[in-house]
DNA sequence: TTGACAAACGGACAATTGTCCACTAAACTG
DNA sequence: CAGTTTAGTGGACAATTGTCCGTTTGTCAA
């Protein structure tokens, strides 16, 4: 429970602290782009950090400084699509109000779900390093504050039952999400997209109490 | 969809193949020994595989001939216990003949939710290598054989909407019990067993059509 | 400007993984 | 009980990861 990025009174102290090296900052940069060639050139999984310290001429310790892993430097590619996936939902919460909680909960994850698919050698790279899934980073964040708003919401308006752990089926739900299963599913299993999205469809409205 | 190991007519045919060898078998128990003994010493994650080859004095190749990687000796370390647990379970079966699918469904889960804490070191390490776990392997065909089978004769009973795809609903319902998402429940936020177990017993209480 | 300070850099390094392949020795065979 | 076969063995090796730390270089304050 550290405090150090939380500032209660919302005094985000920036103040007093250096501005970020501008070499700093472009070998961010520069690293980012010669990943994102090399892995749209032979995939992610073929890429060994090693192998983009050498394409971007920079050090190896400066490529680490900037992202512990692998993991987070996928991450951090799709930080825009990220960022895009998470508008596009909150626009389109703002023309579905007129459907019950349950229902936009249902639309949510079939959205989650072809965004994974939609930058699936990524989002999988970046799973597979469990600590960005599980742990407490900005995308899951919003996945889990998402659902858990939706079904607060549906325990209010009576569409769930009040017994519900709401924590632990939002846990539950988006584990059904786990990129590396619907990876598993669709390649292994010759499952589509479109019926996981309806069999997940459908388990969400048979939670509904009737 | 490899034939090699399947044989429909039930002809396994193991004349013409030579038998194994007894320094094979041997070695093979007795790196397992050694890697319970370190395993148990330092806890699975603090052993490398090269610690096992040092401590076993035997080849390199020798162990990866008999275990691809750390999580498959993981498993075969809790082979025997995962043994028991199925036999637990049928045994648990033969005396709940009159509780309904969906709540022995509840049950299956909260012993395999038990099953998983009780092993939480060796589970964790073999899961984390995902195929390990999503794959096509033992336990895992037992797992998700069960769910299917309790949800298939819910449906039949009509205590499930037929309209669900079981196969989906039960993939999702086991991917709750991932170990790396447990341990981070517990250890993370701080979830007793007690309460991913209710958690997981009342949403697959609200499954059921009233 | 200049100097000091800390953040950032680079690259050597240790740790680990998994593979490869020449050799060894069980186990069949006649 | 030789001779042959082939699974099994050992250990060198290449690939990769992540760390550490002496050096460099932006930034800020004077």
């Amino acid at each position: 429970m550290s405090n150090d990025d939380f500032f209660p009174l919302g005094l985000s102290d920036d103040s007093g602290e250096r501005a970020i090296r501008s070499d700093a900052a472009a070998n961010r940069t520069h690293i980012l782009a010669v990943a994102a060639e090399l892995f749209a050139q032979h995939g992610p999984e073929a890429v060994s950090m090693s192998d983009i310290v050498e394409a971007s001429d920079v050090g190896r310790g400066t490529i680490y400084r900037h992202f512990p892993n692998k993991g987070a430097l996928c991450l951090a590619l799709i930080d825009e699509e990220l960022r895009l996936f998470q508008e596009d939902w909150l626009a389109n919460m703002r023309e579905q109000t007129d459907e019950t909680p349950m229902v936009q909960l249902a639309n949510f994850l079939e959205m989650l779900l072809r965004f994974t698919q939609r930058n699936m050698p990524l989002t999988l790279e970046s799973q597979r390093q469990g600590i960005y899934y599980f742990g407490k980073l900005e995308p899951r964040q919003f996945d889990v504050a998402t659902v858990r708003g939706l079904m607060q919401a549906a325990v209010r308006q009576g569409e769930l039952a009040a017994e519900l752990d709401i924590d632990v089926a939002a846990d539950a739900l988006l584990a059904a999400l786990y990129a590396p299963l619907i990876q598993y599913q669709i390649e292994t299993r010759g499952f589509s997209i479109e019926r996981i999205g309806e069999g997940l469809r459908s388990m969400v409205m048979q939670l509904r109490r009737t």
